[in-house]
DNA sequence: TTTAAAATATGATTTTTGTCATACTCTCGG
DNA sequence: CCGAGAGTATGACAAAAATCATATTTTAAA
């Protein structure tokens, strides 16, 4: 059993904020998943009755829409934490989490996380803050997504991909979505995404060479 | 002075999980303020410090995008707490709060605010619980806004304000909005708000008296 | 009460976006 | 190495929505 306090996700989330023997519980009580690529952490609606640590991988959060598409609500990276948000509303997830790469993760029970919570005001806190900042983004996400244009939302999307995941030695995105995903978090049809694509790789904005993506002009993008 | 106990505030919201001790320390730091319809409680960017409690009227929260329109992210209610994310995120206000009725709302200062946090973990255990309701509304909102069409969401817009604010004695909906806000809550032009409103009328679904809207057939406004 | 300004309404037009059809390309398993 | 199927690309067209112009109505101030 690896120790939890060497762990990334204790580095990066709201655990920083545990003691020394609270990580040793949490060690404890701790099971270790390997998720491939494709699969499921886990679905709309499921019972989770914990948080999962995202030791390695990526992940999209989806929502299905009424007319059947999947929007892509947020991409959680390694480091962070998972359905926090319906262990506290003691609901059932409201979000898929989908890998978009081979992931490792943790599953904590929620007794064990509930237990942190009434013995360490500052844990608690931490996840309160957390989920404000989650709120505050998913704020500006909604007044984006109502407000502006498709092609201004791509280029913001691209912009995202670029400073949150960075590039390959190659140039190109690091993180591989295809153009249905990227259309899924933008809001729009398929072939919408694909064609303003095209456009700005005409524009030489970008490149595109397979599912490759690779950022050239990050300046005109923004100004989109 | 008027006591703390008896408010409506206390009754729906987070507040109800303070004891009786706790609401006189309440009711001796909070201070009350009289906003009238069309006035700000705050504005995107203030230094808040604090909470609001909302006694009586309701007021719109909005955030200014970047093509200069007044996006209605959410509407607030007698009853409710304004400015908690804020205030646990330490940061300036992400929302402008302005008053769509003339509004009775209560200030308490973010210290004593903080000394419940410390000091009831059931209270903090609500707060949370009522920010991540508020996040999960926010996603669902979200994907509502990116993948429904504009007259979906004009729509589903109406059945909320007829649900959620009722109507008044002539049928009417009771929470008076201009055709400009909302146009501002549903993410459109306000010239393609009143267009669908007039086709809505025109199909009897609803029907329109000056700024007086009567929602009529609430079944085909859910088909749609 | 009168009048100017603001809000609402509607037509005409353009732009944006979605849909359907079809072709091309890449990948992966036999 | 081939071929099926998924993913990507592009054209043609339709639908949705924004924009601009201009009435008409309502509201609020003088």
């Amino acid at each position: 059993m690896s120790k939890c306090d060497q762990c990334i996700v204790r580095e990066l989330s709201s655990l920083k904020a545990l003691n020394k023997e609270e990580l040793i519980k949490l060690a404890d009580c701790k099971s270790t998943y390997t998720i491939r690529k494709g699969e499921a952490v886990f679905s709309e609606g499921e019972n989770v009755n914990g948080i999962f640590c995202v030791r390695e991988g990526v992940c999209k959060l989806t929502k299905l829409s009424a007319n059947g598409n999947d929007h892509i609500v947020k991409l959680v990276a390694k480091g962070e934490l998972l359905g926090q948000r319906s262990m506290i509303s003691d609901e059932p997830v409201n979000l898929t989490a989908v890998a978009l790469e081979d992931m490792t993760v943790c599953y904590i029970p929620k007794q064990e996380v509930m237990e942190f919570f009434n013995n360490n005001n500052r844990f608690s806190f931490q996840v309160m803050k957390t989920i404000c900042g989650d709120l505050k983004e998913a704020d500006d996400h909604l007044v984006t997504m109502a407000q502006k244009s498709v092609k201004q939302r791509l280029a913001e999307t691209l912009l995202y991909l670029h400073e949150t995941f960075g590039e390959s030695e190659d140039k190109s995105l690091n993180l591989k979505l295809s153009r249905e995903e990227l259309a899924g978090m933008i809001g729009t049809a398929t072939e919408s995404c694909i064609r303003l694509l095209s456009e700005f790789n005409k524009a030489g904005y970008i490149a595109l060479s397979g599912k490759k993506i690779t950022v050239l002009n990050s300046s005109a993008l923004r100004k989109i």
